[in-house]
DNA sequence: CGATGACTTGACTGCTGTCAACGTGCGTGG
DNA sequence: CCACGCACGTTGACAGCAGTCAAGTCATCG
């Protein structure tokens, strides 16, 4: 139920907007922490100004001191190995938190970079320890989107280990896809924020085989495929495709009621 | 289930060991708590018989209760497709936690198999979750050891997106190695506890790979290999192949002194 | 001692990476 | 407004790594 009564100092208002008023609180942290909880955990999130393309919100081997929350926008998350090339280990939507793989020594050991303007929330993870040892719900949420994140890390481990460039492709898709929609936006159209590279790098193929299988993919009448806008036209073939168990409607979705357009 | 009557307590006694005097009380839980601390996670854990080869200690969509530490021996996680084929998601060794993946939404995402005679701590997660909220060093060490969790599964993503096969299991080699020694034995020599076929469905290759690279392993002289019995020759033409950094020393082993031969 | 499962080795195939050329859209500057 | 350059993406040709199929060997256990 967003309280709306922003009269006009809109830009500024809504980059400092809390996390009581956040379309994103029910898949961000704040999931099942109740108002006052709320408030105190809003006390601790700084929120910055927004990243520009490209700019990087941390690099490897940087001291961690703050967890972040994304709230619009998009993030890669990479390494790089010592002949320099990368590795893209994930992308970060609207409500994910990122920097979890840097609490166990205090260093981040990938680098994370923006890949559009991105707006995000500042979690001093001190304080956020400190806080949640007094709100058990709190601390209870933050060991479920770690736990969460193992998960996905399981899941891109069978991706990688025993999929083909098809089923690694459609998968990807299909994830997206959720994604999005768990987030509000459509599940059958979207904008891909990062490159052929990024998508090939992610999933271990080589960027002609990823360009190749968007080709092959909209001639069999799967998807409609313009630079980075994609548009599913066949979901459920789609799934089979990726040969995994793909819900349509498996969490209800958020509704936000000031997308109208 | 059979009750073995021994008369010796010796057994018994050995399995109720506290963290107080648990050889592994360096790398698992306890680490960084003080003595009255640990006494009281102590009091939480429950010991129960070990578990005998190829027995579960979960399966996947039990409910989630408690987490697992390794006490002795070694367990296998796994995930089944739907048309039942199976991907290995990790290899658990005495000190490590099973089960974090559950908590995200109480079941277990996942299947954990002995794969020799194992003996386990088991820690009912409520208590630990209680608990951890008033022991500001269990609480950090719980999310520390997630945080690890999280970084050992993009390694991972690393290994199976671009490694080639000969890398990946020399990745696998030294990495177990690395293990053993932090616990204390050789890691210049070890037994493998699961099968050619578990090992190429953990890195994704197919077991006829894995078993052509150990004859070659063996034939350019970098380790001898006899069934189960691994010896390597040498560790650092080995990191060599693995493309990766692979310090030798990295960490400081655990002085066992019951450990003598 | 035979059965069974685990492992090894060989032959062949095919998926996907690599190299290379070309097309397309966008921003910059004349 | 157009020309240009550049990054990104597409498409084609070819080759090689690793999977699959199949046969054979070895170890363990009843």
């Amino acid at each position: 139920m967003p309280t709306r009564k922003l009269e006009k100092v809109v830009s500024l208002k809504e980059i400092k907007v809390a996390c009581q008023a956040c379309s994103l609180n029910e898949i961000c942290l704040p999931v099942g922490m109740g108002e006052t909880d709320l408030d105190r955990l809003d006390s601790i999130i700084d929120r910055k100004r927004p990243l520009a393309r490209n700019d990087h919100l941390f690099r490897i081997g940087d001291p961690f001191q703050c967890l972040y929350a994304v709230r619009s926008g998009s993030l890669k998350t990479y390494a790089t190995s010592e002949d320099g090339q990368e590795q893209v280990m994930g992308f970060h939507l609207p409500g994910e938190l990122v920097g979890l793989d840097a609490i166990a020594d205090g260093r981040h050991p990938l680098a994370a970079k923006a890949l559009e303007t991105t707006s995000l929330c500042e979690i001093p993870f001190a304080d956020l320890e400190a806080l949640s040892r007094q709100l058990p719900s709190l601390q209870h949420q933050l060991l479920r989107v770690m736990s969460q994140e193992i998960r996905a890390d399981e899941q891109n481990m069978v991706t990688l280990g025993q999929k083909s460039a098809e089923e690694r492709l459609a998968s990807f898709l299909i994830s997206l896809s959720s994604r999005f929609r768990r987030r509000g936006f459509s599940e059958n159209q979207f904008n891909l924020s990062m490159s052929r590279s990024d998508i090939g790098n992610y999933l271990g193929l080589a960027l002609e085989t990823v360009s190749r299988l968007f080709t092959r993919f909209q001639n069999e009448g799967l998807l409609r495929v313009d630079r980075k806008h994609i548009e599913l036209l066949d979901r459920a073939r789609l799934c089979m495709f990726s040969s995994a168990k793909c819900s349509s409607s498996e969490e209800p979705r958020i509704l936000r009621p000031n997308a109208s357009s």
